[in-house]
DNA sequence: TTGCCGCTTGACACCGGTGTCAAGGTCAAG
DNA sequence: CTTGACCTTGACACCGGTGTCAAGCGGCAA
């Protein structure tokens, strides 16, 4: 057996970050990420491997969700405090601030995107007409020939 | 005057790149790009000074719009010969090809944003929730008291 | 002891369009 | 000649989440 054994030594719900790895199918390298941008907090062993608990499990989870939602490392770290249940409602107050922010930013991505969708669809239509009349002048030229 | 006067010793429909930098509005460092990034010929002045024709405000535009609609470079390459009229029809196809890719591209990206909108608005919609629950709560431990 | 795995920190790479700086050449105007 | 505008190439920085490698320590198993 490897290193599983180990676990056993120390408090059953502590956990260090190969295991907060396995369980959250996110990268170590991601983790220590998470926690360098005061995403995620990690207690220290005494040899100084990062410990976690638990929640660190629900706390990554809810991390990944908010990454998809497009908000970046900034905003959910402002955001985590309240969504964990912190000091109550000002702090929600704020969140939910963000998140509409963010909404309102995502729209205005929708409708940039679309804008550029037409201006494909109408370089796409300037194309076809001009290789329609080129195909009209080659059939002339061809004619006279 | 300044140097305005020696473009009258060249042929009246070169230019340099700062010219055309100031014709099209773009930044001499992007000209540079484009030409590197081969987007962009440009002839050579015995002095080593890029010059360009009065057709390169053109391209330069079409650049412009192109990298608007979210191409990038590399597709823009590929879609410029038959843009300014190459060889006929064959590049043409593939050059409607590579529009319709990115259409695709830009409805996948859409519909990704739209996803994300969602999953934000659930969010936003849990943490109303819970605060309202949290105010219930609280409430009750008020009357309680 | 040695082997091996897991952990640590630190650093570079990616993408892609653009800003910006450095060091130096060209040439007209004064 | 100097000044100064304009040109040249080359290189680093940005953003942001992640991969990946290096060098080194901790600790269990054989």
């Amino acid at each position: 057996m490897g290193h599983g054994s180990r676990t056993g030594a120390r408090p059953a719900d502590r956990m260090r970050i190969g295991e907060l790895a396995r369980r959250t199918g996110v990268s170590t390298r991601v983790l220590r990420y998470y926690e360098q941008r005061g995403l995620l907090c990690a207690g220290r062993d005494p040899n100084g491997y990062r410990t976690y608990d638990a929640d660190a499990v629900d706390t990554v989870t809810r991390i990944r969700e908010l990454l998809a939602t497009g908000l970046n490392t900034d905003a959910i770290r402002a955001l985590l405090p309240c969504a964990q249940g912190g000091p109550g409602l000002t702090p929600c107050a704020f969140s939910c601030g963000v998140v509409e922010r963010q909404m309102a930013r995502l729209d205005d991505e929708i409708a940039e995107l679309r804008q550029r969708r037409a201006a494909l669809a109408a370089y796409a239509r300037t194309m076809r007409e001009r290789r329609a009349q080129d195909e009209a002048l080659a059939a002339m030229a061809l004619r006279s020939a």
